[in-house]
RNA sequence: GGAGGCGUCGCCUAGUCCGGUCUAUGGCGCCGCACUGCUAAUGCGGUUUGGGGCUUCAACCCCAUCGAGGGUUCAAAUCCCUCCGCCUCCGCCA
């Protein structure tokens, strides 16, 4: 949700944030008169409940041809309020509607435009120079009995897979490599829910441009999160944090579940792009004037993460256009995958400001007294991560290197070696 | 899954049977003030949350809020319905 008291003091910022995201400008003006109209309705309610209570007072006491006469007028006072409550209900409904559908304002020097208009901020290590044809991911993945898609398709169909063997192994090393850096760095480390209720889903705005991308069980009212960020934010959904315990930081270790609507054809192959991965999640909740500081930090430690597994990488500043609701600002780090040629996205950090931690009222108090906070996310390891490590760590023979970082998650494994065919 | 009990403004709690100054009681904690060598004790005042009005600010006023949402009624913490959560017992089962 966004802040209605700015939206109110400068529309015309708002404006033009929805101008840069490429959504519609116009739409602040219909807020704004939503705004009008259900304030007015608030106040002529509040007016006829106030004169109704008071009549009720002296009905209370009154006596005989007096309290018949109150109760006269009182009767039509309560269809007035009745029909000026469920104007006043009508009037909020019309209102949370379209401000419910206002994005986040982008932050100040988010580059505009769309997917592909984002800016390369950094480049770090370099592709690594193969003197032999590079085996892609899947075809590495098959040699070391490390995964397994067509098992997954008979199973469970397109985009689900099996990690087995050294496969296995390597996942559970990542995501405890990632788990022990964060419980480091001062994260809570959680297990969390990935079944939660619409309203966990509808607060992180999960249902609004990305809803075609969730799973919904219908029998239960039930969302499987795309992400631990879900429940990491609703977490302390309705809570009151007082100031001095901020930042809270929390690490969730949370298999994601995403439909990939729309992306028919595209990475099908392997598993860069599946309907089920593990992933653990940085999550902060702090102080707005702090939010921006905290995305920096979010950022480094993806930064120390990815330096662990060794694997070359840029970062880039995503575009006002690709930036989800939520987020006033993205940044993104893409690992090279030398069989594409290109980078791809690995980890993902959002500043989002205070605009989820409204929708799930969710406010520190200090001296100041009590509003929302910020909340912001970043990726620390996802299944994902296998791609890059796998290609980029491949050797001649088809073994692959382990990175020092991860043997002792693998009983000091310094090779993964290819495996007859199961 | 079945039966029963419970849910009150930080925590505990009165009130619910029998609807109306409940404009929600009291205690603890906390904040302020007073008193007091310090601390403690005591006294007085304040202390849910959200929204709106009026305001330089504060003060003040109004509305909503007794797990959530409906309903009955002139009037609901109180009566009725649905849902959610917690506890106890029974059944079932990884």
């Amino acid at each position: 949700m966004l802040d209605l008291k700015l939206l109110r003091d400068d529309p015309e910022a708002v404006r033009a944030s929805q101008r840069a995201r490429r959504e519609d400008p116009d739409l602040v003006d219909a807020v704004l008169g939503a705004d009008e109209r259900r304030r007015a309705a608030i106040v002529s309610y509040e007016r006829a409940r106030a004169e109704q209570k008071e009549l009720g007072r002296q009905v209370a006491t009154a006596q005989g041809d007096e309290r018949a006469a109150l109760l006269a007028r009182t009767k039509d006072l309560a269809a007035e309020v009745k029909s000026a409550d469920a104007d006043s209900q009508a009037a909020l409904a019309e209102f949370s509607g379209l401000m419910g559908r206002l994005s986040n304002v982008a932050e100040p020097g988010v580059p505009e435009g769309g997917e592909d208009d984002y800016v390369v901020l950094e480049h770090v290590g370099e592709p690594p120079r193969l003197d032999f044809e590079p085996l892609d991911h899947l075809e590495l993945g098959v040699r070391l009995g490390a995964i397994d898609t067509e098992r997954g398709a008979k199973v469970s169909g397109a985009r689900f897979y099996y990690l087995t063997g050294v496969g296995a192994q390597l996942q559970l090393a990542m995501l405890n490599l990632a788990m022990a850096q964060a419980a480091e760095a001062g994260f809570v480390p959680v297990v969390p829910p990935v079944l939660v209720k619409p309203e966990a889903m509808e607060g992180t705005g999960f249902l609004a441009q990305a809803a075609e991308n969730v799973y919904h069980l219908p029998d239960e009212d039930l969302y499987l999160v795309g992400t631990s960020e879900v429940p990491l934010a609703a977490y302390h959904m309705d809570e009151v944090i007082d100031a001095d315990r901020l930042p809270l930081r929390y690490a969730g270790w949370s298999t994601c579940f995403r439909k990939e609507a729309g992306s028919y054809g595209k990475d099908t192959r392997g598993i860069l792009r599946v309907h089920q991965f593990d992933k653990i999640e940085m999550f902060s909740y702090v102080d707005p004037a702090d939010a921006a500081a905290e995305h920096q930090r979010l950022l480094g430690w993806e930064r120390e993460m990815l330096a662990k597994v060794e694997v070359p990488y840029r970062i880039i500043d995503v575009a006002a256009g690709d930036l989800g609701g939520s987020a006033a600002r993205k940044y993104d780090c893409e690992a090279w995958v030398p069989t594409q040629g290109r980078y791809r996205e690995l980890t993902s950090t959002s500043n989002c400001t205070t605009f989820q931690a409204r929708r799930l009222r969710i406010r520190m108090r200090d001296a100041d007294g009590t509003r929302p906070l910020a909340t912001l996310n970043g990726t620390l390891a996802t299944t994902r991560w296998i791609v890059a490590i796998l290609e980029n760590h491949q050797q001649a023979d088809g073994s692959v290197r382990v990175p020092v970082a991860l043997r002792p998650f693998l009983g000091g494994r310094e090779v993964l070696e290819p495996v007859a065919k199961a």
